[in-house]
DNA sequence: AGCGCAGATATTGTCGACAAAACATTAATT
DNA sequence: AATTAATGTTTTGTCGACAATATCTGCGCT
């Protein structure tokens, strides 16, 4: 189930997207239950598929679920947040290592091609840059890895709960331009196919995300 | 859903751990269609909860769904079991890092008191070690990252392929006193909180394990 | 004979109903 | 008054039936 490429085609597949993209909203309330029930007439769809929704949200780790009792939004902690963060500090240094070997030239060019677009965005002062256009590099990196059990466990699982924890705990931020700078270092090693130097840099970048975050945090928590 | 502790409660809970052992096992063959409405037959259930069982294996990546199609197991090949050990590099590269600062003085020392056990049965010679211990070995270190989503990955998901792929490749193999030496370093490293020096042997010692099935692979080839 | 189409068959997706377990409420006892 | 037992309600787990989709079979056509 590549989450990101195939279209929705069963009700249980809609119905997934659908709650998926309402707890990362937080329309969903993070810590609450979630009915089957209520659910099922809420989202118009059997008690079944609201079931296997369920059953694919808590393979993301979006919800937990426990036998008998029910299923609960994930709750999100400071804590949680720098798990997920060491995880995915691990898991996309060893993307940029595989994908400074195994993405193709006309790959590395393409993103070449995504740092002087993002340069003109920055250039210009736009926030518009960090939402997107960031998701997007990270994501081709991924991709070009090539590695599908990276691919799946980054895009499927990870990366909806760090969106989660960016649009609940409001961190549309700065960070711009030093990270525009971090992108084209991390592109430059790829670019010269330095897999040890890719996965290095990366490893940073995200350190000094995770860092800027938990600064974020802490004047938030006053 | 932590795997490794909670008994099984539901009929889904128990027909889920059966066909697991199952298809790691090699009972239910590699790349065999998962036909819903035989394994109901077969392990007496309703089709229910063979669903709900093949969602959560799905999950693992034990088997692969298509929409309106059906579920198959997954193919075994070797590009297959590299890119698990990417991923396995890097995750249990983490969690020996964060266990170097995570756990507690009780559970290094009980590392230390197993190793000392190993090292009793490595010299007397017997192949027990390499299945039981080896795996006791990584869990004690993966669950002392006390990073629930490393654990989640690595226990309920890629340590189940692995031991799938072990079976039915047929590697119990040798590496038995060598693996030692690189557990004593890395259980060195975890006990004097040394968390970038445990990373790197922790690295280092899957990238060895993953070249000896690699050269085992090769040689079976022929 | 090979290819494409149509009907028949089998498989997956969805639904509503029933069973079992957890939870809430009330009553009884100390 | 507090705690526990019993009962009733709600929620999850399981089941069998029906609908929709895919696969197979056989026929007709070129």
């Amino acid at each position: 189930m590549s989450l990101i490429t195939e279209s929705p085609i069963t009700a249980a597949d809609k119905t997934f997207f659908q709650l998926r993209k309402d707890i990362v909203k937080g329309k969903v309330l993070s810590g609450s239950k979630l009915s089957e029930t209520e659910l099922s007439t809420n989202y118009g769809v059997s008690r079944a598929v609201i079931r296997e929704a369920i059953n694919r949200l808590e393979a993301c780790h979006l919800v937990e679920r426990k036998a008998n009792i029910g299923a609960r939004v994930v709750a999100l902690t400071p804590e949680g947040l720098v798990e997920l963060y060491q995880v995915r500090e691990s898991l996309e240094g060893m993307a940029a290592r595989l994908a400074a070997t195994n993405m193709t030239d006309e790959e590395i060019a393409g993103l070449n091609a995504l740092l002087t677009t993002h340069f003109q965005t920055v250039k210009t002062g736009e926030t518009y840059y960090q939402e997107a256009g960031d998701v997007d590099f990270h994501y081709r990196i991924i991709l070009g890895s090539k590695n599908s059990h990276l691919i799946s466990i980054l895009i499927d699982g990870i990366y909806h709960l760090i969106r989660m924890y960016r649009v609940q705990f409001g961190m549309a931020g700065p960070r711009v331009t030093t990270a525009f700078d971090e992108h084209k270092h991390i592109v430059g090693a790829i670019s010269n196919r330095d897999a040890e130097l890719a996965e290095i840099l990366m490893r940073r970048h995200i350190l000094y995300t995770k860092n800027s975050f938990e600064k974020k945090l802490a004047s938030n928590a006053i």
